[in-house]
DNA sequence: GCCGTACATTCGTGAGCCTGCATATACTGC
DNA sequence: GCAGTATATGCAGGCTCACGAATGTACGGC
């Protein structure tokens, strides 16, 4: 009978911690996944549409939303022969405004700070 | 005289958005960089301090400083023949923060959220 | 059942990066 | 100046990963 508490080994889950977080940073390093998880984050966008938003090949379109896909950050739903792409939970979206938010102030020392709203606009309803 | 307004070309300045952005998670993409910016996120510390805490080689170490501070991340300050190393500034930590929170929630579905704060304490004073 | 469209998967290549080892630089004290 | 400590840099091996090209699979219409 196991009844520990589930606060064991504090430096393993601090490591654990930062290796699941560090994931996170790798698979939102790629300005490609950085635009299509932009361009989801309204509405959902099945994969033509996404290709006429963002410049690259078809294959590795699918193969970026493959890897959104398995991190969890992007839900999929079928409809004929296409499929829809959304996000999974506001979360990583709300995280992205963020940094890009900062980053856009930073690169435009001017201000105009509600530029990252267009690239990341909130889900309005 | 130019006076057109900074908002210039948005498609360009999105991808550089994007860009920059990328590369900022690009480099904290790695359970070790992440470490050291928990590490002197409360105070400054120079690099014999930092490899007692963390699991690495000096010259590894090293290494993973000087992207850092090359990135603006870190600041160094030299005193004698130690070099101090603390945050440029607290938005990086409040990001690793925030990520590092949902993080744990996520791992450790139990709750136990103030595991965070252990990891990436606020500079209270 | 065949064809066309929509999307996924596989494979190969090349670049970038983490790592360990060896070495070099910077500063202090004597 | 020399020795010793503290930190940085150069180099080669290995690994991951993004990208392009070709191919494979799934669905709908006829």
């Amino acid at each position: 009978m196991n009844q520990s508490p589930p606060e064991l080994e504090p430096e393993l889950d601090q490591d654990r911690v930062f290796e699941s977080a560090a994931e996170l940073f790798s698979i939102l390093s790629t300005p490609v996944r950085l635009k299509i998880i932009s361009a989801v984050c309204q509405e959902e966008k099945n994969v033509t549409e996404l290709l006429e938003l963002i410049d690259t090949t078809q294959p590795n379109m699918s193969q970026h939303l493959g890897t959104l896909y398995r991190s969890g950050i992007l839900a999929k739903r079928r409809e004929g022969t296409q499929i829809y792409y959304r996000l999974q939970s506001e979360r990583v979206a709300t995280l992205c405004r963020a940094v890009c938010t900062q980053v856009a102030i930073e690169l435009d020392s001017a201000g105009e700070v509600e530029q990252s709203e267009r690239l990341l606009p909130s889900t309005h309803r």
